[in-house]
DNA sequence: CGCGGGTTTGATCCCAGTCAAGTCCCGTGG
DNA sequence: CCACGGGACTTGACTGGGATCAAACCCGCG
């Protein structure tokens, strides 16, 4: 099998893998740490438009060719895989069932995209931290971070959640102390004490996509 | 060249697609007309996850096994095509090149809901109507469904956009209001009269990341 | 003429944004 | 050793944008 990666790389919090506007030519596959994906507004805004966890891919978008609609920050130490997007092509051509597992996420991502949305739109304060959390532990979960205790790690700051849900940090500030009975996040590490009041509070119906095909 | 079709569809205004929760074999292409992809959340709340124009592809993610996570519904009477999803396999076997376009078409979606991510969780009632107003007169023009006279058609409720921004119908109309010197939308069509302002408003452009020191 | 769905408008309330301190903690340097 | 400074996190007081409630209004239609 031909290789397509072109490289790794790491980058150390609050560096950027990529920044908005960049006419990249790779996208990317993390393999270890966390980081966001956000979006900044003209006025200052700026919106974190999802978390990067490992396993996930980066910068599909590329594809459009064209600049960068977002910029890729990692929150804590980062390794990924670095491919080059005009071999994409190749990719396609010879290796039909990777080309089906990258449609395969790309569709996943859209889905959770679309989960996302409508958090944002019909939830309040407390139900979309509920939500995030709820979300955010599955995930980290299920990919193995879990310890013991059952915590995960959580490297990023109240500012990068708050970014992401679309609240005002103090808001967000409160709303997790209100939440503090059923999950806590300090020290870099999130643990859900009461998963069923949280799934109540977030009016989650809590069921994910099936595991994902290998790339 | 194998024919991937699986029938055409016809539905009428108000009708659906297919429901949250189905376990659909199919997606679909649409042809003719305009409708939305909706979540339901269990309290009530009614999300519109995105627009559904001529030439978007509906239900991709019927990829990912397992229910859908939204219904389409028309809003005027639509024309798809439709197509079994167990037969991907076979076109990323045979057509690499329509199944890089798929893939393509995925990303520009995903793209797509990171902007409506965006405008949901950072700008406010009338940044988001604004926006939502060119973008469904961009694309509609790009698809050549402007008239001489540059409006749209629009077949949706008040209630359809307010869902899609996260605001309720009261607002929505009332902000509808205030940017009536800039557009209107009456009798199912939408016409902009004042693009420049409107994009002020709407806070588009967004090349370059404002001089926010990273982290 | 009455009815119902969609739109418009006014009055009131409250969730979350903003402003402003203050605390905790860690790294640096005197 | 402590003083200092800066970044993240907390907490309280005040404000306002948008939700909610409640009526009209404006059709097309039976």
């Amino acid at each position: 099998m031909m290789n397509f990666r072109a490289g790794e790389v790491h980058i150390a919090p609050g560096e950027a893998l990529y920044h908005e506007g960049d006419e990249t030519s790779y996208f990317y596959t993390a393999r270890e740490g966390q980081g966001v994906r956000v979006k900044h507004l003209p006025n200052g805004g700026r919106q974190v438009v999802n978390f990067i966890f490992p396993g996930d891919v980066v910068g599909l978008q590329a594809i459009l060719e064209g600049a960068a609609s977002n910029s890729a920050i990692a929150a804590s130490p980062m390794v990924l895989c670095r491919f080059e997007k005009r071999r994409l092509h190749e990719l396609y051509r010879n290796s039909p069932d990777r080309a089906y597992a990258l449609t395969w996420i790309a569709a996943a991502e859209e889905h959770f995209l679309g989960e996302t949305i409508a958090t944002l739109g019909q939830r309040n304060a407390l139900q979309r931290m509920a939500w995030a959390l709820l979300k955010i532990h599955h995930r980290l979960s299920a990919i193995g971070l879990a310890r013991e205790e059952g915590d995960v790690p959580l490297p990023f700051k109240q500012r990068d959640l708050a970014d992401a849900m679309g609240l005002s940090l103090v808001h967000t500030n409160k709303t997790l102390a209100r939440l503090r009975p059923l999950a806590t996040w300090e020290n870099g590490r999130l643990r859900i004490t009461n998963k069923e009041a949280l799934a109540e509070l977030a009016l989650t119906d809590c069921a994910l996509p099936p595991d994902r095909p290998l790339l």
